[in-house]
DNA sequence: CTATGTGAATTTATTCACAGCA
DNA sequence: TGCTGTGAATAAATTCACATAG
């Protein structure tokens, strides 16, 4: 498939695509375009994604559950293996094929190979879970809260908050 | 509050913070520093938040009750005024004292002075509910489907796919 | 001929350093 | 004296145009 088309799928031009790969290597073929699952396999081995990613969520209320449900994460390799809640009538019960563990197990994490973690608990308590979840020797944490937390530089954190996200579109709509 | 201050609370450099004020106008008084309140209402105006916001909630599952659920909206001055789904067993139910509609009801959003909505139904009718959304007036979507949805340039969509986020970790630790 | 990959040109963003105001 | 606001210098990203490979 051709720079034109790919750059069509995603609203830039064909040169940013052409130039965004050069960055990275050679992946195309002149005159003849791109191979879509060469492509696709060279990119997940630079954002390192060509290996199945142990996943830890942490906090399983409305939120945790729908991020439990969520059918999106297979394409890219994650696969939740373990989720915690501080509430003992969850504790011990299976969602989607998980058993929910106590929140005190978080310090086990490390012995079962799991890299990542969601965290998906009430603000106050984001940063105890945290502090946790790095003891636990966790890698990258995705997080929810709108709080912003400290860990050590060694630990990559990307938060998703979902009111700022919403207070960036009335920027965009004229003033009523 | 110096620049020096409030740059370390976002974690850059003190004349980014300035800079990028000086866009926008002359908040701060030299020798003293910016007054937090009024920079607050300033800003506010500027990224038009100084409103309050009706806003519609689409599909009231795992993650549209953790939206309803979700506290920190009151201070963008957000309110959910508005809530579907498709499911017969939760239309006419109330949820965080919001009335779930039939999902039919959409195009009664134009007249109720609604003018943002979030879309949280399975990816499959994310397309379709933009579409009905646009039709009943709707200014700006946020989309946490992993779809891609067309809307006329007039609207401005913000989505959040929690799974691309997810996928945005694993670049940053070493591969095991 | 077609479509990539990349130097060069252009535009945009970041960083610096300090004049100017409280 | 202290801190803002901003031109000037530097760096980075984007856009262009085309040589080059298939």
């Amino acid at each position: 498939m051709s720079s034109d088309k790919l750059a069509d799928f995603v609203s830039v031009n064909s040169w940013q695509i052409r130039k965004d790969f050069s960055y990275f290597g050679d992946f195309g073929t002149r005159g003849v375009g791109y191979n879509i699952e060469n492509l696709a396999r060279q990119i997940k081995k630079i954002l390192n994604l060509d290996a199945v990613h142990k996943t830890a969520l942490v906090g399983v209320g409305n939120l945790g559950s729908a991020v439990l449900a969520y059918p999106g994460f297979g394409i890219y390799g994650f696969c939740i293996t373990a989720a915690f809640d501080s509430d003992p009538a969850k504790v011990g019960r299976k969602m989607n094929s998980v058993s929910i563990e106590d929140i005190s197990q978080l310090n086990t994490l490390g012995k079962r190979e799991v890299d990542l973690a969601i965290i998906a608990v009430p603000e106050q308590y984001a940063q105890e879970v945290a502090d946790a979840l790095v003891k636990a020797g966790i890698k990258g944490i995705l997080n929810f809260s709108p709080r912003r937390i400290n860990v050590p530089k060694k630990v990559k954190v990307i938060t998703i908050d979902i009111a700022t996200d919403l207070a960036r579109l009335p920027y965009y709509i004229p003033s009523s």
